[in-house]
DNA sequence: ATCCAGGAATTTT
DNA sequence: AAAATTCATGGA
């Protein structure tokens, strides 16, 4: 059985924290369909079981060759998120499929995880390939051209999002990410918000979880709630300061600290 | 039943 | 430029 030696590093922590959202728990195993494949793992302390993908993909999808102490030493001079650190330690950014984050994250609106998390299984079972692992079936995210069946899109419980997700994948080319990875965080991003459906949230989602800009620091309702709560005396404040104030406030691990509070305010509802 | 959900696009002020 | 409105639908 295929073992990584790890430190820093919690499996549950990180697929459970609203980053990814194909995922799931059989057994003792996490199931994990990302980059047109699957594979599994499992994790006991400090190893890492895996099987299905080899060595180089597992270290890249996780994150594992990042320099995690360089992060934590820059976010644990704030109180609340050392707070979340500790309570989560372990917990990383993904590296995910930068058109499969986007389809994603275009679901992702004005939703919950656990709709999503059908939603875009319902898209993979209606549109992608057939994934056939240890006798379990699967099912890959369609590439970009894959989608143009509107009918069967239909069927798939995105409500309005639907229309947003046939236009993404109507003008999106896969080549465009990989430019966008060179980019400064400012244009990539600007770049990003001329596809449908994505708006400021989700291009900061896509920028932080698939194209590696840290300092992307995505404002959702839950991250608005405690970035007020904590920083701003409780006052309703404009997502615009909030992102601001946390660039300013983490640099390019803005993105951690957001991921961090982001699950340790979840959590404590 | 009523309310909310990892918002975006459009319209109005 | 900022604030208000509209947009479908599943789940609690």
């Amino acid at each position: 059985m295929p073992k990584i030696n790890i430190r820093n590093f919690s499996l549950e922590h990180s697929l459970d924290s609203g980053q990814f959202f194909r995922c799931w728990k059989i057994g003792e195993w996490h199931y994990i369909a990302t980059h047109g494949i699957v594979f599994k793992a499992r994790q006991e302390g400090s190893k890492l079981f895996y099987e299905g993908a080899n060595t180089s993909f597992v270290r890249n999808f996780f994150a594992l060759d990042e320099d995690f102490d360089s992060v934590r030493e820059k976010l644990a001079k704030d109180k609340a998120v050392a707070e979340a650190m500790k309570q989560y330690n372990g917990l990383r950014i993904l590296r995910q499929h930068p058109w499969e984050c986007t389809l994603a994250f275009i679901c992702s609106s004005f939703s919950n995880i656990k709709r999503i998390k059908g939603c875009l299984y319902s898209i993979s079972k209606n549109f992608g390939r057939k994934i056939n692992f240890e006798g379990k079936h699967f099912y890959s995210m369609p590439l970009p051209g894959r989608l143009k069946d509107s009918g069967l899109l239909a069927k798939c419980g995105l409500g309005y999002r639907q229309k947003y997700l046939y236009d993404a994948a109507k003008t999106i080319r896969l080549k465009q990410f990989e430019a966008l990875k060179q980019m400064q965080y400012a244009e990539a991003k600007k770049q990003l918000m001329d596809v449908p459906g994505v708006g400021e949230k989700v291009a900061d989602c896509i920028l932080l979880f698939s194209l590696g800009h840290g300092e992307a620091f995505p404002v959702d309702v839950w991250i608005k709630r405690a970035m007020e709560e904590l920083y701003f005396r409780g006052r309703k404040t404009p997502e615009k300061k909030i992102r601001e104030f946390a660039q300013r406030k983490w640099g390019k691990h803005a993105g951690y600290a957001q991921q961090y509070l982001y699950h340790w305010r979840r959590m404590r509802d």
